[in-house]
DNA sequence: GTGTTATAATAGCAACTGCTACTATGTTCA
DNA sequence: TGAACATAGTAGCAGTTGCTATTATAACAC
């Protein structure tokens, strides 16, 4: 059996963003663009720079993501007084009624993903993975570690 | 908190797959490619269609893995003599040889993914995700349910 | 036998992802 | 002050993924 962990992590992951992407096609939003919009939300003006790191994607990743929400006009880049080079991050008007709507499917779609685990057994779920991404994370970036 | 079981795996997937494509880059072999590779191993002669159905991918997108995989020597499209619409899919032996070195790469990570989980962990990990799985998974396909 | 329908694979388009290399700006130090 | 270094963000390239549409072939219906 080579259905290693890794290999069952993305097949699940890939499940889960087709089924997401399939409900919210008409909403123009996909699956990861809404993560990145609800991180947003609490971390209003933040720059690119902290937003790639605390999602853990590469800053051109993150760029080439705001490009197109910016140019959905959901997210605003607006520049930084104090720094020339950086962008600071403001969501638009738009992307608080588009999102209402996403939650709903989100939430419906977690539900049917975890139907017939036990509370224990989602709460287990959900800390043995985190264990597993903190094993993978650190080993990346052993810059820092708080 | 938003960080839900869909996020949580897909970040994880990633950390996972970035890690993996970082330590084989010599070798020229992606995660998924090598995946694609052991499923092809234990599945001689099979054609397209099937396979991306074993995977769970669209057609388009195995045949576009196909075209690397082929341009790289590691795997040969043959003519079906049965139906001259389809492709039979057989491993080079170039992929034999590379693929042992790729193997004790993936189990060292598979091993530190899981790094600090006790075996009944691990295989509750796995036993989990496996149903999240199955329940994305029977929900775009409902044509078959074996 | 010919027309309709189904199937195998591919083409175009677009989103997500990361690597290396680059520009522009800020910081430090001599 | 001016050079060396660091940081914020982007450009080019390539791999993975899926949607819709298309081509070529097969299977079926009449």
């Amino acid at each position: 059996m080579s259905e290693t962990i890794g290999f069952l992590l993305n097949d699940t992951a890939r499940l889960y963003r087709r089924a997401f992407n399939a409900r919210t096609r008409d909403s123009g939003v996909t699956a990861l663009q809404w993560r990145l919009i609800t991180y947003l939300r609490r971390h209003e003006g933040i720059r690119q720079g902290p937003l790639a790191e605390l999602i853990e994607v590469e800053p051109i990743t993150l760029s080439r993501m705001i490009d197109r929400l910016a140019e959905a006009g959901l997210v605003e880049r607006r520049a930084d007084p104090a720094d020339r080079r950086a962008w600071r991050l403001h969501l638009t008007p738009r992307s608080g009624e588009l999102l209402n709507g996403v939650r709903q499917i989100a939430e419906t779609l977690t539900d049917e993903a975890i139907d017939g685990l036990s509370e224990a057994e989602h709460n287990q779920l959900v800390a043995l993975v985190e264990r597993v991404r903190s094993n993978l994370s650190r080993r990346e970036c052993v810059k820092e570690d708080q």
